[in-house]
DNA sequence: GATTTTTATGCAACTGGTTGCATAAAATAG
DNA sequence: CTATTTTATGCAACCAGTTGCATAAAAATC
């Protein structure tokens, strides 16, 4: 359960409200742990009252209900205490794999349309990785210990872009292939 | 929702009972979609009742319960619209690298003794995979278009494990480089 | 000034997956 | 020949994540 500890991390960088939080997932450790703003909500309220998290009205809340959360003592202990017990190995659902094994069975279906999304879709994933990189990771030189951890964690989503974009064009060329 | 897909895939490949699916499941289709044997049974007898699939008391069943499944007309035609439908695209939830980020913050986090762990499996699930490929596709010229296909998902793996395994050797190597 | 979109929060119902357990025959080990 | 393990099936309760909706203020657009 990882959940609680993705918002932490989060929220350690930096401290918000549920709903800025819900976005900054979206595009930065979502990559890595995917979660709605329904699951955020739910967690902050639970980890509020587990005493992790603690909130106040925010700055610019106005007149709405706008709060916001910030880690406290015990939910860095929770945090590290986490991080050293052993993880599981991730358990991959990819769709589109089985979808290409039935292929290999069905010679009825044609996957080529689809691959060709997904050779798009992981292509542009990779050009926007690597604007990232391009933006934050450009000297080499100075960078902190916590930068060049955060640097080899984009490198891994770029590698993952890559291999799979790889993959599945040679994949496409099979199947573009006539057959023997 | 791809398991009743996944399960109709593998059926297809091979009538089979609940129990030899769940098995053939662990080592095979399972790498792309995993699921556990209630989650098998359960979605066998949904199916059956949809008539996707039928069984019959199998062949070696003895005095037990076995029973093998086998996909109808149906579950084919169901499998072929389902794969032709667009994938969404896979939600990664890869804990360690949560973790990762977590001790990018809190430089109390140690992380190196659980990627070396992480290298490992990814060590044995290589070996594993290229054993495979060595077992089952060494002939490259008479292979067929399935056989072939089959083939490169499971370079799909190969290629997975060999960068994750490049990966998580390079960022041991900065955890493990003294402090700047 | 009225309408639409964005910001902001959250409930309720549902679905898919997990955990823990129960049953019982067949095969193997002691 | 008894005891354990493996084969084989499945229920029930639970938990995590999704879907659909509701609310309401602020900002942007018409």
């Amino acid at each position: 359960m990882s959940l609680p500890h993705a918002v932490l991390t989060s929220l350690l960088e930096k401290s918000s409200s549920g709903f800025d939080l819900a976005r900054r997932f979206d595009k930065s450790i979502g990559y890595f742990w995917h979660a709605s703003h329904q699951q955020i909500y739910r967690e902050l309220a639970r980890m509020e009252s587990l005493g992790w998290i603690a909130s106040e009205q925010a700055a610019d809340a106005g007149k709405t209900r706008k709060r916001e959360y910030r880690v406290l003592e015990a939910g860095l202990v929770e945090l590290a205490r986490w991080a050293t017990e052993p993880s599981a190995p991730i358990d991959l659902r990819d769709s589109l794999m089985v979808k290409l094994r039935a292929s290999a069975n069905l010679n009825s279906i044609d996957m080529r349309a689809e691959l060709e999304t997904h050779v798009a879709r992981h292509a542009a994933q990779l050009a926007h990785y690597r604007s990232i990189e391009e933006r934050d990771f450009k000297g080499l030189a100075g960078m902190s210990r916590s930068a060049r951890i955060q640097h080899m964690l984009l490198k891994k989503g770029i590698l993952y872009e890559e291999s799979s974009m790889t993959w599945a064009l040679e994949m496409l060329a099979l199947l573009e292939a006539p057959e023997a």
